[in-house]
DNA sequence: ACGCCGACTTGATCCAGATCAAAGTTCACT
DNA sequence: AGTGAACTTTGATCTGGATCAAGTCGGCGT
């Protein structure tokens, strides 16, 4: 029963039908998109989009992980988010993109061709309905970033991260709290704002700590979840064990 | 011919009617928004909501300035953004608010009760429209903000910084080039990620490099364009005079 | 006019994280 | 199994911006 990424493939069953930009739609709403939409499919790896190109199309993740950012001239790289399945790409009014978007997985999008989709959009107010709930949220999530990257420490940083990632409940691999890391380490550092060396240092301080356990280099699991959340820098709640 | 904030004062002659979240609204629905809004003025300085309280009321700001950020339990402060003229405050369907909401300026705010507010935005689709678009360009700069964070210097975030304040064309207080700082040395610091004392040193860098001039402590001029841009470190125009 | 307080500047020193450099590890492909 | 390339760790050193510490400036109340 899983999903083959097919244009005749019904809305009706696809992964992030209650999720995405389409979650409040009902029957009728979803025949038009599926009339519009088409698949895309993208190896790890690779670009999906660049900053300033024409944005022929709109986008939702289906699945994989794709990454948004920009680079300096000078080659220095801020990964601004990371676009999981039923995130969006786009905004209607707008000719081109703001920053480069990767591919970090193998990913999915599911896609509509630009104006077709703007003129939906006016249409159909379930779709502006949700996409601002979900700009709405996104924006939150930058805004908490901007804290991070603003003010915490190398050692806060990778604490938040690593617990974000074991938040979102990642694949547990196993059986039991086993997490992957979906990043390498340079991306990693790109993303906090953080070198690669850092990234590495502060691993492996974790570790000496009793924090974190690695089972390779991309999946680890928590030994002390409480230490983590201490050390991540935000306890408003003083650090409770929740 | 000046705007008095006013309950019973029209919508039609609203300073931001054209860019705030009734932008698309038509004459009707216009009517609904005015029946339900009140003023509320905010000194200087003076707290208008903490993250964590309840919203009660939905806000756009009329005139003046707002700063949204976050502290951590030890002090440090980041400032995510700061709210303008147009800006909105609240996420329809949240409870309570994320971050601390000051009033830099004189602030006033038009606001809507947060229930007949959603209630609106479910009926009134130009509404969801016009705040999905404006959470999009938000989003877009907060994402922008946090490459600054994450990856410029300190003289580029004060570059970056002060070019902001120009393209925005803040009060050419007289005739001709004359800027105001609405922040004091420490906002600066708490919005860039850095501390007072480097604020001072890279402004008096800035001076010393003939790039800017300050008339006091509030008020500069540009004296060389393009050597801010340059000194920003975003020109993937190559530093062409715009 | 004076004194005070908050905002700002400037100087001296420190240190977290960057940078430079070299190994070690893992895995894909012969 | 062997080679190479990409990724990662670890070590040594450097440095931009933080921190600590005096001052200075400007506006306001008396």
């Amino acid at each position: 029963m899983t999903f083959v990424f097919n244009e005749r493939e019904k809305c009706g069953s696809c992964p992030i039908r209650h999720r995405a930009i389409c979650a409040r739609c009902d029957e009728d709403e979803l025949t038009l998109l599926e009339g519009m939409k088409s698949y895309q499919t993208f190896e790890a790896g690779q670009p999906i989009i660049w900053r300033g190109d024409d944005l022929t199309h709109f986008a939702s993740v289906v699945s994989g992980i794709a990454s948004l950012s920009r680079t300096l001239e000078d080659g220095r790289t801020q990964m601004v988010g990371l676009l999981l399945p039923s995130d969006f790409i786009g905004r209607p009014g707008r000719e081109t993109v703001d920053f480069d978007v990767t591919a970090v997985t193998e990913v999915t999008l599911c896609r509509f061709q630009r104006r077709p989709f703007e003129d939906l959009v006016e249409r159909v107010p379930h779709i502006s309905q949700r996409m601002m709930e979900m700009a709405l949220d996104e924006l939150t999530a930058a805004r908490e970033w901007m804290v991070l990257l603003g003010r915490k420490t190398a050692r806060e940083k990778i604490a938040t991260f690593l617990e974000m990632i074991v938040r979102r409940e990642t694949v547990p691999t196993q059986s039991i709290q086993e997490y992957q890391l979906p990043l390498t380490r340079e991306e990693i550092a790109n993303f906090l704002g953080l070198t690669l060396e850092t990234i590495s240092r502060q691993l492996t301080s974790l570790k000496k700590d009793g924090v974190v356990e690695f089972i390779d280099r991309r999946h680890f699991r928590i030994k002390d979840l409480n230490a983590l959340h201490l050390a991540s820098g935000d306890d408003a709640d003083g650090g409770v064990i929740v």
